[in-house]
Order: structure tokens, then C-alpha cells, then sequence
DNA sequence: ACCTTTCTATATCGATCGACACAGAAATAG
DNA sequence: CTATTTCTGTGTCGATCGATATAGAAAGGT
């Protein structure tokens, strides 16, 4: 009754020194690629065969490694947000106060999403996946989840503000909360419209503009 | 040589009392069924088997009606565009100042897009289409296209309302249509997410709050 | 009436979809 | 070494994809 729980399932969990022919590739460079692909085509579109081509490895293996494509897409997700968020979080945590907490999430977005800062897909990949509305009702909660992270931080930091005093008691956080993330959202598709980093920016400008304005 | 441009190609144009079997389905209610699932699912992930189940319709009359699935797509898109356009920029147009124009649309916006007004899918299928980055890009121009006329849009009515002085000279009106549009386009996910109307209305509350402070 | 024209319904096309069977290759355990 | 375990490459599975061939049904033209 032994556990052959290597990397058959979702999970990489365990090295496993185990004793049979070792893994031809890196897994975790062959995620990266399927991470891009997706980011770029979307869940529905990128075929298994796309995967394989770009990966550089047969079906077979992908399937040992991975599950499935949906189960493919979770680890992706997950990856995604491992290596590129804090490209955009980064400041936003260390930031001092509030303003400049959003004020730095919605420049770095700027110049993230447009692909500025290192060879990216333009636009956030879980901000623009529409995996639930494909037919696939467990990607599209996860998806939603990760959303809902994003909107739950900033409200976070909000609350923090009018505990600091640095906003008002009588702040709507959820509304303020929910404006931040409606323009980091809408950026995502001006950017894979081809919008540059500047035009961004001073979306981003202009939206702190309204901080000002209330504060 | 006669031209037999019926119905065959993408244009309706002609009702053409043609002699043969008339269509036994209504054209303009099949086209508006289409829409709605095309809005809903997306491009790729609505087959030709979902349309006809939907439209009620064999394949063939389909393919008789409206060409291929790529054209089909196009004529939903117009017929989006003919459909529901007035919902969201009714007001826009009538508004005396550019402010109740902007401050119409961003509310209308939150109203349709959360299916308030009349039974609708939820957000923008312009604005959350990804059929460009899906293989089709022909219709990523169209899609396109149609978002980058919501820019003109704007950008017409924020260059009138400076002419008219209701606008300072200095004001960067590509960048004030380019923030409002980015904050309709968040909504449209924020909606598809579940926000409700109450909600995107205080987004567009706080988006217009800008507009009160620098004028 | 008859013929022409156009539509509808069934059935199916080749291609591709996600997923996997199988056999051979490559590693460890003993 | 041999046995066992695990991975890889080829080939292919049934299902579904978008798109039609075909034949019969329903209208107008004369």
C-alpha cells in the first residue's frame, strides 16, 4: 500500500529520490513557457498541442507532469503569480503611506502590463482570462479568487490609512478599494490594445488626481 | 451573369422577393440570439453547435444565412453595436456639459453592465472580447476598432467642452478619455465578477470626483 | 399544371480537440 | 548482471470542431 504520490498529481510536492528514469526536462522552466502561452492565448484557445510545441516535450509527458490541461492552467496561475507579482505588489507593500501605495501599484501596472520592464505578454493574465465563462467553472473560481486578492489588499491597506488618520474616518474604503482596482483593470485591456507605458501612466495620474481631491 | 447576392454573404442588403422557399426563421432574431451567446461565452469557446441549438436553426441554414462562424461573429458585433449602443450613450450625446456627458456614461455604464436595465449578459462584449489574441485577426481588428472608437468618442466631446471653455486650454484630453475609458473598461470585469450596480456607481462616483476638483 | 429556385433536415466530411496505450529507453535497487 | 521503476516518442483513441453534400420540402414564375 505504498503512496506513488511522486509528480503525478497537481503538486510537485516531493523531489523524490525515487529510482526510475529521471525527468528529461525542467518542469519548472517547461511551466514557465505553458504560463506564457496562456497568459497570451487564453485557456480555451491554447491547444494541448500548442502546449507540447512550446514546452518542447511529448503529450505523454505532459500529462505525467501536469494531470491535465485545466489541472496545467491552476499550476500556471500559481506560477504566474509566484514570479511576476511582485513586480507589481513590490512597492506597494514597502510604501510608507497609503497614497503611496497605490499611487506605485497603479505606476508599476503602468509599465508592467505594458510589457516595459522585462519580455512579458501584454495585460494581466488573470485580470483578462475569461476561463469561466468557457465552460469551466473551476478555473473560473480560481480565476475570480485571484481577483478578489487584489481587491481584498488594497481595501487592507485602505483600512490601515484610516486607522493611521491619513484618510478620513468617513472614507467608503470597499468603494475607494474597488476604484483602484476597476483602473488597474481597465489598464490591462488598454494595454494589450497597444497602449504605451506613458499613456498609462498618466491614466494612473489622473486617477490619484481623484485621491487628492477627497483627501 | 446574373448575381445571386442574396443572403449569402455577410450584408443582408437586399430582401430580394427572390421566388424560392422563403426562410422559415426570422434572420434579425436568430442574428440577436447569436449575439447574446457570443457576449456571454466569447468567440472561441461558442461552437456552431451551441448557435444552432440556440437560434434554433440547422448548420446549414446557418452557414446559408451568415457565411461562416467568423462572419457570424461580425454581424453580432454590429448588431451589438446597433442593439444596445444608445443604453450606455444615450445621454452622452444629449448632455449639455462634457462633465454630465462623462459622469452619464460612467453611470449608464454601471447600469447596463450589471444587466439592471434590461436582461442582458453581464459587461461589455466589445470591451471583454479576446478574439484577437485567439488566432482570428481579422476580427481582432474589428474588435479593436470598436473600442477605439469609445476613445474618439470622448476625445470629441472633452475637445468641445475646451473649445467651449468649459474645459481649461492646458487640460491633456487624450489622457482624461483615455482614464475614463479605462475605468469603463474595468467595470465591464468588474461587473462579469458579480459587482453590482450600487457598486460600479460608486466607482464612477469617485472617477467624476477628479473632474469636480481640477475644474 | 410544371419547372426553377431556395430553403430545411440528415448525415457526414477531414481536421483537430484533449487524452492516453503501448513499447522502447534510461535510470536505480538488489 | 538482472529486475524494477519511470520517463519518452509514436501512434491513435473517441469526441468534437467548423463546414458541406445530398436529398426532399416549399415557395414563385409562367
Amino acid at each position: 500500500m505504498h503512496k506513488p504520490e511522486s509528480g503525478t498529481k497537481a503538486a510537485p510536492a516531493a523531489p523524490s529520490r525515487g529510482r526510475g528514469r529521471p525527468r528529461a526536462f525542467d518542469r519548472d522552466a517547461a511551466l514557465a513557457q505553458a504560463t506564457r502561452l496562456f497568459w497570451q492565448k487564453g485557456y480555451e484557445a491554447t491547444s494541448i498541442a500548442d502546449l507540447t510545441a512550446t514546452m518542447g516535450i511529448g503529450s505523454p509527458s505532459l500529462y505525467a507532469a501536469f494531470g491535465s490541461k485545466e489541472a496545467l492552467y491552476s499550476e500556471a496561475l500559481q506560477h504566474y503569480n509566484d514570479a511576476y507579482e511582485h513586480l507589481v505588489w513590490g512597492r506597494f507593500r514597502s510604501a510608507g503611506t497609503a497614497r503611496d501605495a497605490v499611487s506605485s501599484y497603479l505606476t508599476e501596472s503602468a509599465a508592467v502590463l505594458t510589457g516595459s520592464v522585462v519580455d512579458i505578454p501584454l495585460g494581466c493574465m488573470v485580470t483578462l482570462s475569461s476561463a469561466g465563462d468557457e465552460g469551466h467553472p473551476e478555473l473560473g473560481d480560481r480565476v475570480r479568487a485571484a481577483r478578489a486578492v487584489t481587491l481584498e489588499r488594497l481595501q487592507a491597506r485602505l483600512s490601515q490609512a484610516v486607522v493611521d488618520g491619513e484618510l478620513a474616518g468617513a472614507t467608503d474604503v470597499p468603494a475607494l478599494a474597488r476604484f483602484v482596482q476597476t483602473v488597474q483593470s481597465g489598464m490591462s485591456i488598454l494595454a494589450r490594445d497597444g497602449a504605451s507605458r506613458a499613456e498609462l501612466e498618466a491614466v494612473a495620474d489622473i486617477a490619484m488626481l481623484r485621491w487628492d481631491a477627497c483627501t
